[in-house]
DNA sequence: ACCCTCACG
DNA sequence: ACGTACGTGAGGGTC
């Protein structure tokens, strides 16, 4: 027989998995975390490894010989937590549903079963990988069994592999000095006894003079030492009694069929349903895998030489559109390549290198885009290399998936390669590792070629099926008007950046410090003791155990300390009064100083990045950093504004929507009292207030103005009593009165929010003006609160995402309008329903005038939409 | 990796 | 009887 069989240590795999992987669990409650990092690490090895056989062994909680040597032996393993105990049955269904061999036996433990089955498969012919965590083992290494133990180093999994050379080098005995190694220094986890006095190092050092337990036995007199040659004198037994028990067996009476054994198809369908009923997602698609390869991957072509890379390109140009990868490096932005597709069966990766430069790679796709229309993944990407006006005729697949459904964490090649083309391909990882782009390119060509090939090949065969679908959803235009034309303005606006101030900057940190630092001994004074207040959980001890504040417990792990807890709980108290403030300075220094300062550039500008894939609801996120939460409500935060400031010759131009939302509201619901109160020239909270409270407007109280407003923002965000209770600090039933009398001053936004819902539970998705849409899987749940919250997201949606699709429109227009202009003014930030534009000053007026219209007039709604807008020399002055 | 808290719209 | 306002991102703590 040849080949090579795996053996695995169930127990002790299962204990290293449980401790590697964080504890979770399903829908059930059912803990899963060590049978899923159990299969982690079989797949790795079975890849790795690809062996003709393959068992797992375990433990049979029954008395062993060992326990007849020694009544304190207590077994190889320690007492398991209940949430691994309950996964080992988990783990063992998955190996039955797989038709992996299982190997147990009343009276022998897994080493036993392990080591019987090593020899045995050496002495059939096998050479034999035997994976555990648990270095007894080592016993059994030679030169056809290797021993495997997986460890974490750095938060990644590595395996050491132990030959009898191995384990010679590493502790200097033999494998079967090993074991006496183990007598002489007993194993506590075993409770195996050792001879007292001697340690590892000891023990060690005396293998290695005498070779063996019996020539040091029989050589005791040399034993340098005297307590060490007393000790091994006096306990002689011990040391016997100790070697016998841990010996692992290689000659047990086991029946094992190596036909069993052999291997086969792992990935049945009872296996498959088993990993979608734990949620295995990750393991789902090597079920679903058809053969080893993908038949695609027969046209994958890597090209080096300039020639052939001409006669690649001059097909792309003659094709309708292409799909193209850029392979560059994240980080240094290094391009390694250039992946095309011009038809199902034509791809390729041009690799940089030689004549092929970088230069040559990205001129070419200029040329291309030109000449074609490019279908790409994350096209911003590549806006740089293109000239203007680059996204027409370009085609995004991450942002069509994004419509289609916008619920996802992310839009990866390998996920609409598997849910548009039912192709299943490896991901990054499983490609490169953790290498990067650039080294793996280095290392590995054939692997570049493939994933530039896979992720070309998925963008150009996945686009007609895009867009039918985005057709068939009625979101061609949003697609092909608004996003695509964004994604370039957003380039754009990213490009350009935006002015920070550093020295105002760090000076404006500085300043926080001394009142930080003197809030700091203030509060450590009066809770008698020093402790971290960043952390919720001391606070929570000091405020509502030591200081004895009524406590009202909140969170899943102990008292909510947040901001509007304190301050209904004890707003007199001095220490709460000083712990807000110390909170709300730590935040401007740590989030706003000290964080912004570390993303200017050397430009002296920070360039966020507007992500517009991300959001449920369609509006774009801001993100390293996020310049959309620029603190504004508190004065203090505010003059953080100060910092951000237009170039030279420039000014800030500030518009926002007033009410956007609101008025959208009362646009989508057609209600007519809403309408009607928007024909007026008055505030609009005053007037529902009014209506609500039934008092002439000249008579409205600034608390009935502020209650009206809050219910205004309720409604928006899905009413309901609780919430407007919290929020207004009035009890439900005050708050249940609001709503209904908002309600019966509006009917027609009652019946809109009805409608919205009871579309939603209809088609599963609620849509904007503009089409977009928004999946609703929570209304169909069984549990009230996510039910609840389904119901709110179905009111909320339409309405926020259509203010994100004017808004995008309006950017869209703006831009537009200021290039056609032959403006130096620049559009820089989207704070969701403000534009920030940096304005040259001679452009003042003009800009004033085409901001305000393009955003008055980026919609037509049954209201007017209406702009505030402010111009000043920094950001603070410009709002 | 998750929780809590808090900044914005 | 549940335990909630909608949408985000970042920093610090904890495991």
């Amino acid at each position: 027989m040849n080949g090579k069989i795996v053996l695995i240590d169930g127990h002790s795999i299962l204990h290293r998995a449980f401790y590697g992987v964080p504890l979770l669990s399903n829908a059930k409650g059912l803990h899963t975390n060590a049978v899923y990092g159990f299969f982690n690490i079989l797949f790795k090895i079975l890849e790795e490894e690809k062996p003709d056989y393959l068992a797992v062994a375990f433990d049979v909680h029954a008395p062993t010989f060992r326990h007849e040597l020694f009544a304190a032996y207590k077994g190889t393993r320690k007492p398991m937590p209940e949430e691994l105990r309950e996964q080992v049955p988990v783990l063992k269904q998955m190996l039955e549903a797989m038709g992996i061999a299982i190997c147990e036996q009343s009276g022998l433990e897994a080493d036993d079963i392990l080591g019987t089955l090593a020899k045995r498969s050496e002495r059939e012919g096998l050479t034999v990988s035997l994976i555990s965590g648990d270095r007894d083992l080592l016993q059994i290494a030679s030169e056809r069994t290797c021993i495997r133990i997986p460890r974490t180093k750095g938060g990644r999994t590595q395996i050491d592999d132990y030959h009898a050379k191995e384990v010679m080098e590493t502790y200097g005995v033999t494998p079967e000095g090993f074991i006496e190694l183990k007598a002489l220094m007993g194993d506590s986890s075993d409770n195996i006894p050792g001879v007292p006095r001697i340690g590892e190092k000891t023990a060690m050092d005396l293998m290695r003079q005498f070779g063996s337990l019996d020539a040091i036995y029989e050589n005791l007199e040399s034993v340098s030492k005297k307590s060490i040659r007393e000790s091994l004198r006096e306990n002689r037994e011990l040391a016997d009694l100790s070697r016998r028990l841990a010996t692992i067996k290689t000659d047990a009476a086991f029946p094992f069929s190596f036909a069993d054994a052999a291997m086969h198809d792992l990935y049945t369908q009872e296996a498959y349903a088993l990993c979608r009923e734990l949620e295995f997602r990750n393991f789902l698609p090597r079920f679903e895998q058809k053969g080893p390869e993908n038949a695609v991957e027969a046209h994958f072509r890597l090209i080096t030489e300039l020639a052939e890379a001409e006669e690649a390109f001059a097909s792309c140009m003659r094709a309708e559109y292409i799909g193209c990868y850029l392979l560059q490096d994240n980080k240094t932005k290094e391009i390694s390549g250039l992946g095309l597709c011009w038809s199902e069966e034509d791809m390729c990766v041009v690799c940089c290198g030689g004549f092929l430069t970088q230069g040559y790679v990205t001129g070419k796709l200029a040329e291309l885009k030109k000449r074609t229309g490019l279908s790409g993944f994350f096209l911003k990407s590549l806006y740089p290399y293109l000239e203007d006006d680059a996204a027409a005729g370009c085609f995004d697949a991450q942002i069509a998936a994004y419509l289609l459904n916008p619920l996802k964490s992310d839009y990866a090649v390998w996920d609409i390669a598997g849910e548009y083309l039912g192709l299943t391909m490896p991901d990054y990882a499983q490609h490169f590792g953790k290498r990067t782009m650039a080294q793996a390119a280095q290392e590995e060509p054939k692997k570049l070629t493939s994933y530039g090939c896979y992720a070309a090949y998925t963008a150009y065969a996945a686009r007609p099926i895009l867009e039918k679908r985005l057709s068939e959803s009625g979101m061609e235009r949003l697609f092909w008007e608004i996003e695509m034309p964004l994604s370039y303005v957003l380039y754009d606006m990213e490009r350009e950046g935006i002015r920070v101030e550093k020295d105002e900057l760090r000076k404006y940190g500085e300043a926080l410090t001394g009142r930080i630092a003197e809030l700091e001994s203030s509060i450590h004074e009066e809770a008698g003791e020093v402790f971290n207040i960043n952390s919720p959980r001391q606070l929570g001890e000091i405020l509502f155990g030591k200081l004895k504040l009524p406590g009202g417990k909140k969170t899943k792990t102990g008292y909510s300390t947040a901001a509007d807890v304190l301050e209904k709980l004890a707003p007199e108290k001095e220490i709460v009064r000083e712990i807000l403030e110390y909170r709300a300075l730590t935040k401007l220094k740590s989030t706003y100083a000290d964080g912004l300062s570390a993303f200017i550039g050397e430009d002296g500008k920070i360039h966020t990045n507007f992500n517009q894939t991300i959001t449920a609801t369609g509006r774009i996120s801001s993100t390293e950093p996020n310049l959309q939460n620029i603190p504004m409500r508190t004065e203090l935060g505010r003059l953080i504004r100060r910092v951000f400031v237009p170039g030279e010759g420039h000014l800030f131009t500030d518009a926002d929507y007033s009410q956007i939302e609101l008025r959208i509201l009362a646009s989508m619901s057609g209600d007519e009292q809403l309408i009607e109160a928007y024909r007026q020239d008055e505030d609009i909270h005053r007037i529902t207030a009014a209506k609500v409270f039934h008092t002439p407007i000249s008579e409205v109280t600034d608390i009935q103005r502020r209650n009206a407003k809050a219910v205004n923002f309720g409604i928006v965000y899905g009413i309901s009593s609780f919430g407007l209770s919290q929020d207004l600090s009035i009890s439900r039933k005050e708050a249940e009165q609001y709503i209904s009398e908002y309600f019966a001053t509006y009917p027609g936004v009652k019946a809109f929010l009805d409608r919205s819902v009871a579309e939603a539970k209809e088609k599963g998705y609620v849509s904007t003006m503009f089409g977009r849409r928004r999946p609703i899987p929570e209304l169909s749940s069984k549990n009230y609160m996510e039910r609840s919250f389904g119901e709110r997201v179905a009111m909320n949606s339409p309405i926020q995402g259509t203010a994100a699709d004017i808004i995008k429109i309006a950017m869209i227009r703006v831009y537009r309008a200021l290039k056609e202009a032959g403006c130096k003014s620049r559009l820089i930030l989207q704070i969701h329903d403000e534009l920030l534009i940096e304005t040259w000053r001679e452009e003042a007026e003009l800009v004033e005038k085409l901001l305000r219209d393009e955003m008055k007039h980026a919609a037509d709604l049954a209201v007017t939409l209406e702009v505030d807008l402010h111009t000043g020399g920094n950001w603070y002055e410009a709002k």
